[in-house]
DNA sequence: GTAATCACG
DNA sequence: ACGTACGTGATTACA
């Protein structure tokens, strides 16, 4: 939030200043990308513009963060990754830059051979992404070291050591700028510093999580997010009543998809085919093809296109949606959200198939992305409307594409939770129920 | 400045 | 026969 400190000075009091600073920023950005729009007038003011003074007050509100804590685990993992750096030295029998992958491939494949035909990048370079020391690592000690070096070294810099430098120095805070120009699909994105990607997968990373904390103690922290939306968008977007009916059942999604494809009663489906179904519907959002599938699962190239057959069976309408969908966009050189949001597809009709691959799975997917974030966007002005209103102390701090974070005043949690459940799922009616999970707790951690 | 990597939805 | 999942941002190394 840069703007905060060269417009103004430290007095919070002063909130009406830095709005209009934070307004006019913000604005000329918003303007410049206006006119290569087309035809958006109507999503420009009534969504962008309302919008923009929602992000803006989300931005000077800020977060808190616990620095002390912060410490401590800093402590302790920069000494757990001095420990790794030595026996990785000792393994490989020299010391190098372990954070180059230059350095690194020629360690491990040129000095150490662990492999006969190592990947390489499209620049020639050996490839030592984590994906492709996964498949090494049950053969070699140091590559395990290797990537463990590598999640806690990405941990440390990016959010450990690097967050409590970025709180600004009048509120003691975490002030992230949300971008409204950048993504293609309609998204918001978040840079300095981006609490768009906070750690959430593995227990060391979070936490991370557990240093987000709310205001003091009168506060909660509360969490809210859209279960299973963009799968709730395509369902009601392709009329597909067998995935509309299991959503409007309340069904466990990816159970449900595994019963139907594999022919199975619900409550026999098996964590193989579970997990097998939910690869699928993700793929469905992405734009499948049966390579994608085999990659991300144990299934072979073949064993993923019967799949893909399969699930088409089941949810004929989706197929049917998918082919609209591209040769809609070959017609008209767009794609549109529920609000009528465009991501406009020079290559759609390229000769070349891999670039015209490409923007087809666009064309499946940007209505989808996009309508989950036109939704959220109406939510997150409508919560913020009826919290300036009602002169709450309660505030919307965060959102993470599918979620929205507040400060919760204790006394008044009950309603904060009514209210924020309420505006989220009746933001924008589809043909499914759009349902909210919400928690809360002394941090982000408690509140998921 | 670009490439590689990895954090998230 | 060929090459492929969608959308971002930050950090580090290196030319």
């Amino acid at each position: 939030m840069h703007y905060l400190n060269v417009s103004v000075n430290k007095k919070f009091e002063e909130l009406k200043d830095y709005e209009v600073s934070c307004l006019t920023y913000k604005l000329k950005n918003l303007l410049k990308s206006d006119l290569e729009k087309f035809n958006q007038i109507k999503l420009y003011n009534e969504i962008e513009i309302p919008l923009l003074k929602t992000l803006a007050k989300m931005e000077i509100e800020g977060i808190n963060l616990d620095v002390k804590f912060l410490k401590k685990l800093s402590e302790r993992t920069t000494n757990e990754l001095e420990d790794i750096t030595k026996e990785i030295y000792e393994l490989a029998g020299e010391e190098f830059n372990i954070s180059s992958p230059k350095q690194l491939g020629e360690v491990l494949f040129d000095k150490m051979k662990i492999i006969s035909n190592p990947k390489k990048t499209k620049t020639g370079q050996y490839s030592t992404s984590e994906e492709v020391l996964n498949e090494l690592s049950s053969k070699s000690d140091l590559v395990k070291l290797v990537l463990k070096f590598r999640s806690i070294s990405k941990l440390l810099n990016t959010y450990i050591n690097s967050l409590p430098k970025q709180l600004d120095k009048y509120t003691n805070r975490i002030h992230t700028e949300y971008v409204q120009t950048v993504a293609s699909t309609g998204r918001l994105s978040s840079i300095n510093p981006n609490l768009q990607n906070i750690p959430i997968r593995t227990n060391r990373g979070r936490e991370v999580r557990k240093a987000f904390i709310a205001r003091n103690k009168d506060y909660f922290l509360m969490a809210a997010d859209y279960s299973q939306i963009e799968l709730r968008i395509i369902a009601s977007l392709s009329n597909e009543e067998n995935m509309i009916n299991a959503f409007k059942k309340n069904e466990d999604i990816h159970a449900s998809t595994a019963s139907a494809v594999f022919n199975v009663p619900i409550n026999q489906v098996s964590k193989e085919q579970r997990s097998n179904a939910k690869v699928v519907n993700f793929g469905i959002i992405y734009g499948v093809s049966a390579f994608g599938l085999s990659n991300q699962t144990n299934l072979n190239r073949t064993e993923s296109k019967q799949l893909i057959e399969k699930y088409f069976e089941k949810y004929p309408k989706l197929k049917q949606y998918i082919n609209n969908q591209i040769s809609f966009a070959r017609n008209n050189g767009y794609v549109e959200t529920v609000l009528g949001r465009r991501r406009y597809l020079k290559d759609i009709n390229s000769q070349n198939s891999v670039v015209r691959g490409a923007a087809e799975r666009n064309a499946i997917n940007a209505p989808v992305q996009g309508s989950a974030a036109d939704i959220i966007k109406i939510a997150m002005i409508n919560i913020q409307r009826k919290l300036s209103k009602g002169n709450y102390k309660s505030k919307m701090l965060l959102q993470i594409h599918d979620e929205l974070v507040f400060d919760v005043f204790k006394p008044e949690l009950n309603e904060m939770i009514e209210l924020t459940k309420n505006e989220m799922e009746k933001a924008f009616e589809i043909n499914v129920p759009l349902t909210v999970d919400l928690n809360y707790g002394l941090n982000w951690l408690e509140a998921h």
